[in-house]
DNA sequence: GAGAATCTGTACCGAAAGGGTACAGATTCA
DNA sequence: TGAATCTGTACCCTTTCGGTACAGATTCTC
């Protein structure tokens, strides 16, 4: 199955969550409460999240997690990227040319890099501001009141 | 990682194998010999691509296998489907409606979707004949002498 | 300055999926 | 009748991912 792992799954959620803080802050417990997922787990995406710079860390008694740009300049590519690394279907990437043995014979390569640009394209021009359910009302109102209620991911939990 | 299967990455090759066949028949085992795949991952791809209906079987001791429509009428995603199943990045695929415990209070849900159907459309725009290194040169000549010459899939023996 | 609260980093374990193999059976042609 | 082929099932091994635990560094508050 071409899947994302549940990981990025939580990340775009907790993302969300952190866009509609009012005071754009939340601790990493904060987070995993507003989202139902357990503490490590979250602290370990954010981690990821911050080392890209999406997320701004504040360490200390008043410490915690804030978004860098606002949820409408971040796309759904730099959150997968972020966490997962660079995006293609295959290994064939053209971000990281010469990891390939077969290259010079693989007849198949430069049409799997077509392939993989088309999906990184797709998802580039999904912002995160349009994933949150705010996307069906209003994409301006994200500082207004709307959290803890019990969002799940993206259907991780269905069948297996 | 978004990733395909190897089992998919070698179905590929196999098809554009034999899609060059002169007589446009193959048995298994000239197949793994082309492709320098194990005969029973072989023979695994090809029984999957069979019941699915792009590859028609003959059994006895003149068999092989026949592709039933030309590399250019088969898509990328048509061949993905057959051995992976429903092409989506989640388990939120709209082809398996009420899967989901939390479709009701998901609200990321319908925007997977979008995405999902994005990618989707991607790969169905890319044609077998266009993934093989004939695509470079000239589509028409497909039942010209060009085998066994070692090709490789995708990339998949690269880091790991 | 001490203590509490927070983020940072590493290491580890168990479960699940995928990759790969083996074997017995059914079918067709010579 | 026998050889060659496809069909189907079952099984094991490896890798990856999800999840947890623990020690350390930093910052604010009293």
């Amino acid at each position: 199955m071409i899947r994302i792992t549940k990981q990025t799954d939580y990340g775009i959620v907790l993302l969300t969550h952190l866009a509609s803080a009012p005071d754009g802050l939340r601790t990493a417990p904060e987070l995993a409460a507003e989202a139902r997922l357990p503490l490590p787990m979250v602290s370990k995406i954010l981690k990821a999240l911050t080392r890209s710079g999406l997320l701004d860390s504040h360490r200390g008694a008043k410490g915690g997690y804030s978004m860098t740009r606002p949820a409408e300049g971040v796309s759904v590519a730099e959150v997968i990227t972020s966490i997962e690394g660079p995006i293609g279907i295959t290994e064939c990437i053209d971000d990281v040319p010469g990891e390939c043995g077969y290259a010079a014979t693989c007849g198949v390569r430069s049409n799997w890099n077509r392939i993989n640009l088309a999906i990184r394209e797709a998802l580039e021009q999904i912002s995160l501001a349009e994933m949150g359910p705010v996307s069906s009302k209003s994409l301006v109102s994200l500082g207004g009141a709307r959290d803890q209620d019990g969002q799940q991911p993206g259907g991780t939990e269905a069948t297996q």
